[in-house]
DNA sequence: CTTTTCTCCTGTATGC
DNA sequence: TGCATACAGGAGAAAA
């Protein structure tokens, strides 16, 4: 489940540990890691085949390596992996994907138990973005988000404000996680409708948002069931300041009513039953 | 066109 | 003990 801070901290590990670094060998283990680089995972990784990356970027969950002129974009999906690690290193039962490199150790590994996530080959279009990654918006921390502009598209919404909230298309990087804790700050239920909220309400939610996420990267991001590391295979520690996501059962910090959890979406949704207080069942236009 | 639901996948936890 | 089921959930395809 990484969102928006965990692959930030990837992103930054890796800017470290492979910029400036010549690939002399892609191993793809199996067809599923590549299914979206069209012309197959032989294609991938001969195209990478002595290319230098020179640099590393990202929008939202989307990270990609600049190689080229072009983007070896990759998602994490909900359980991958990218680790630095000596070529020696017991191989992961999960490793899709193995980067060797013309000076050698370290190499860099794609591990992914769930295998949502992907790697691809693509050109990068306007604004630097590469194409597969072209119909995400803007994440709240790049220059080019625009708030009034998401605010505007969400009161034109008859949809849940949790709903728009994880629609990478409206404004990207938040994921459930995220979109609980900042629905609890803003003492918003998911399931209020987005064009019934106010402006100020909305503005509330995405400050919010884009707030919790600035403090889970400040601390190395949120470790909620192991399957999310750094590079180094570390685990972030945002975990426990966590107030609503995953604390089901447990008094609210701020009232002491008991967090509730409820299925909305076909997802986990935690929120405070006294702060957040769902919204009235919508009458059904008159027939 | 917009909006919602379904599906992909595997390890862990829980219930009978 | 063993088997079945629920759950974790990002995002794109399919359906409504």
């Amino acid at each position: 489940m990484p969102e928006l801070p965990e692959v930030e901290v990837v992103r930054r590990g890796l800017a470290d540990h492979v910029v400036g670094r010549q690939i002399t060998r892609l191993h793809l283990a199996g067809n599923r890691v590549a299914r979206r680089h069209i012309p197959g995972p032989d294609d991938l990784a001969a195209r990478l085949r002595g290319v230098t990356i020179a640099a590393v970027a990202r929008r939202g969950k989307y990270l990609w390596l600049v190689v080229d002129g072009e983007a070896l974009v990759v998602h994490l999906g909900m359980s991958g992996q990218l680790l630095i690690e000596p070529g020696h290193a017991p191989l992961e039962r999960h490793c899709h994907a193995r980067f060797d490199f013309a000076d050698g150790d370290p190499q860099l590994r794609f591990v992914d138990q769930r295998t949502f996530g992907g790697l691809s080959l693509a050109p990068i279009g306007a604004h630097g973005i590469p194409e597969p990654v072209a119909h995400i918006a803007p994440d709240p921390f790049e220059p080019a988000y625009d708030q009034a502009a998401v605010v505007g598209r969400m009161k034109q919404r008859d949809s849940a404000v949790k709903r728009a909230l994880l629609d990478q298309s409206l404004v990207s990087g938040i994921g459930n996680i995220y979109a609980d804790e900042a629905l609890w700050r803003a003492r918003i239920h998911g399931e209020r409708v987005c064009s019934t909220l106010s402006k100020p309400a909305l503005h509330r939610v995405l400050d919010h948002a884009r707030a919790v996420m600035d403090e889970a990267l400040g601390r190395g991001g949120t470790s909620f069931d192991s399957l999310y590391v750094n590079v180094n295979g570390a685990s972030g520690y945002f975990e426990r300041s966590l107030h609503a996501y995953g604390r089901a059962g447990t008094p609210c910090d701020r009232c002491g009513a008991l967090i509730r959890r409820e299925v909305f979406m076909n997802r986990s949704s935690h929120s405070c039953p006294a702060c957040q207080p769902r919204p009235r069942p919508r009458r059904r236009s008159r027939r």
